[in-house]
RNA sequence: GCUGCUGUAGCUCAGUGGUAGAGCACUCCCUUGGUAAGGGAGAGGUCGACAGUUCAAUCCUGUCCAGCAGCACCA
């Protein structure tokens, strides 16, 4: 037999006989290394403590203190031993795919009944039992037509197609976890024993297409979480309180900003704070575009469908279209229009009023515009995703060579936008051609680089997402990772020759010809509505200042302070800040509470002292102590506070 | 759109085959109180919509609508 090196972290190496297990290594280091072990690392490769190893290789032996390799073993031991609790309890189940995600896993299950909360509380206990009896882990490498028969045999037609789609030249691994057996991948611990019994839980089962496919029949998706201790998993629940309370579609309710109801499903009623957050943002966006280049547009809501089906949308979206039918008196037929889902048609006819010269370009059009889409029921949530939303959208018509100094210029924009809103998080993707797309590879090629040259000029790297480019051209998405590690997409900036063809754009060229302009569609919040979703989420409520929906509340401590309360109040709006009084009837301590958990970052208390010396006692959102200011010092620094960051 | 769950007062929620209740909010009265809930009284609901079963439905059944979780979707 021959011999191979393995190369251990410390540097050393030693030799063993090919097809050598790790834990045959570990128990050659030590016994005791052998029992903690629970995987190896094989030339960067998680691996089987039961796999061999068949030629000179660098190892590391993994135990529980490995946070990755012991995470991602537990989770997915973890996926194993749920689905053989729920086989222990109902045999008729049929089992398919069981992978790890995020914080745990999820297994799908073909079962008639629905499981209840209740099932999931017996499958917890039962998969308590399986860990507690230190099962084994087994693994063999099967041929095809041995996994087929076996899975037929047993009626597991899901895995007999998983077995079918192992490409050829792949191993098809067999797992056992005591008696219990599965397809997998691996690698997994060496027995049940290995799995923490109090550092995971099933949170929810929810349905779930096989493969993702939604031509078929639904299946019944079981989720869980875990961590290596109970204290782990205690921090998990404590994080999720935190991003439950922050949850936009409370605090709209709480703070009052929003509200939405049945009869608008997917439409949002901005109340007086809600509105007061948008205006902002909506004058200060205008300002930074008016200042970067653009111009602003406004276009029609109700469009005939002869402008769709030029531009193509009725061919390929019209299932997201809202159809307007109007039936005008002594017409043979009705008018058949659509609310517009984009703005581009109809940028584009404004492109096409009056011919372009070449000197025109590149020409930056904005509008915010309000689109409806009708989305599927299921996609809707919150204010995030909507049937009606206003995007902050630009048309950049150029020519091809102004692509990347368009892009560059675009990424510094958005760059210093989401600074002045808080965010520094954010990351760029490109998405690449798709399958099914037009044009030639060259031009695709010329305009991915573009993009890439774009952001490297910039000065910020991206991660490429592989065929995810709209099939008329390639696109950058900006991504947001908020306060609690979620990712956002808010910007984007697609590269579009097609519609300027379609609809018949054209510029006059230095040579007197007719030439194509491209259009980059950009935005840079996204939508109004989902933006202002992520901000109250990322903020907790607690809005920067100048987007504060109500900034100041003057309350009276006593009756005899309201004339002063009044003055106050007068000399805040003056300034342009938003102050409102609270002279009702009750006590401080009742205002300070209500107006506090209303997140009002501001409360100037008033009594007979202040009144006497003409301050304000100043308390902070967040904050126990007050200070005491004279009238004068609070308005100036409010006045300060108030006004938006590119105008400091 | 699909699977499952949910829908009772402005909000958060309890409850029953014989047409409903709490706390907070609201209105009024008492209280003028110094930094996160002072006290009392009052008003407020076609129990998501429409059918069906029943002597009788908020409760049981069906359909629809909306919301929630996830999947699918998101040029």
């Amino acid at each position: 037999m021959s011999q191979i090196s393995l190369t251990f972290p410390d540097g050393n190496s030693r030799e063993y006989d090919a097809g050598v297990t790790p834990a045959q290594v570990a128990e050659s280091i030590a016994p005791s290394l052998a029992k903690k072990a629970i995987s190896a690392t094989v030339n960067g490769e998680h691996w089987d403590l039961q796999w061999p190893i068949d030629g000179d290789a660098k190892i590391a032996i993994n135990t529980m203190q490995d946070d990755e390799p012991a995470l991602e073993l537990i989770r997915h031991d973890l996926a194993h031993i749920m689905a053989r609790a729920v086989q222990e309890i109902w045999p008729d189940v049929k089992v398919t795919i069981g992978p790890i995600r995020d914080n745990g896993w999820f297994y799908d299950f073909d079962r008639e009944e629905a499981f209840t909360p209740e099932d999931l509380g017996q499958i917890e206990a039962k998969m308590k039992e399986i860990i507690n009896a230190r099962d084994a882990v087994k693994t063999e490498v099967w041929s095809r037509d041995d996994a087929i028969k076996f899975y037929e045999d047993r009626g597991e037609n899901y895995k007999v197609e998983l077995v079918n789609r192992i490409p050829e030249g792949e191993d098809i691994r067999m797992y056992w976890h005591g008696d219990w057996q599965d397809l997998c991948r691996g690698p997994h611990l060496q027995h049940t024993g290995q799995v923490p019994a109090d550092g995971f839980k099933l949170t929810h089962v929810a349905g779930a297409y096989f493969l993702g496919d939604s031509s078929r029949p639904m299946l019944q998706r079981i989720y869980g979480v875990a961590f290596k201790n109970r204290k782990d998993l205690k921090a998990w629940e404590t994080m999720m309180e935190e991003a439950a309370k922050r949850d936009h579609r409370k605090l709209g309710k709480e703070m009052d900003l929003f509200h939405m109801q049945e009869e608008a499903p997917g439409q949002v009623f901005w109340h007086p704070n809600g509105w007061t957050i948008y205006t902002k943002l909506q004058d200060y966006m205008r300002r930074q575009q008016y200042r970067d280049g653009y111009v602003e547009v406004n276009t029609p809501q109700v469009v005939n469908r002869k402008l769709w089906e030029a531009s193509g949308h009725w061919e390929n979206y019209q299932e997201n279209m809202f159809i307007v039918e109007v039936d005008e008196d002594h017409a043979r037929e009705k008018t058949v229009n659509a609310l517009k889902p984009m703005n581009c048609p109809c940028h584009v006819q404004v492109f096409n009023h009056g011919l372009k010269s070449y000197r025109d370009l590149p020409l930056r059009m904005a509008e915010f515009g309000s689109c409806n889409r009708y989305e599927p029921s299921g996609a809707l949530h919150g204010i995030m995703r909507v049937r009606g939303f206003t995007q902050d959208d630009a048309h950049i018509f150029c020519t091809d060579d102004q692509i990347e100094a368009e892009t560059k210029k675009f990424i510094d924009f958005l760059a210093g936008i989401y600074a002045d809103l808080g965010f520094h998080n954010w990351t760029i993707k490109l998405s690449t051609r798709p399958e099914k797309r037009v044009g030639s590879d060259e031009s695709w090629d010329r305009v991915e680089a573009a993009l890439g040259d774009a952001c490297k000029a910039a000065g910020y790297d991206y991660e490429i997402q592989e065929g995810e480019g709209a099939f008329y051209g390639p696109k950058l998405e900006f991504v947001l990772t908020d306060a609690i590690g979620r990712d956002w997409q808010c910007g984007t900036l697609q590269v579009d020759p097609n519609l300027p063809e379609r609809l018949d754009a054209v510029y006059i060229g230095q040579d007197g010809a007719k030439h194509r302009p491209v259009m980059l569609h950009r935005a840079v919040l996204g939508s109004f509505e989902r933006f202002i979703g992520i901000l109250i989420e990322e903020h907790a409520g607690k809005l920067p200042f100048w987007l504060a929906p109500r900034q100041v509340v003057v309350a009276s401590i006593v009756s005899d302070a309201d004339g002063f309360v009044d003055e106050v109040v007068e000399a805040l709006k003056a300034v342009g800040v938003r102050a409102e009084a609270d002279k009702r009837n009750e006590k401080i301590n009742y205002k300070i509470r209500e107006h506090s958990l209303g997140k009002v970052p501001f409360i100037l208390a008033i009594g007979a002292r202040e009144v006497e010396e003409r301050t304000v006692s100043v308390r902070r959102l967040g904050e126990q102590k007050t200070s005491t200011m004279s009238l004068d010092d609070i308005v100036a620094e409010l006045k300060l506070s108030t006004t938006p960051p590119d105008l400091r």
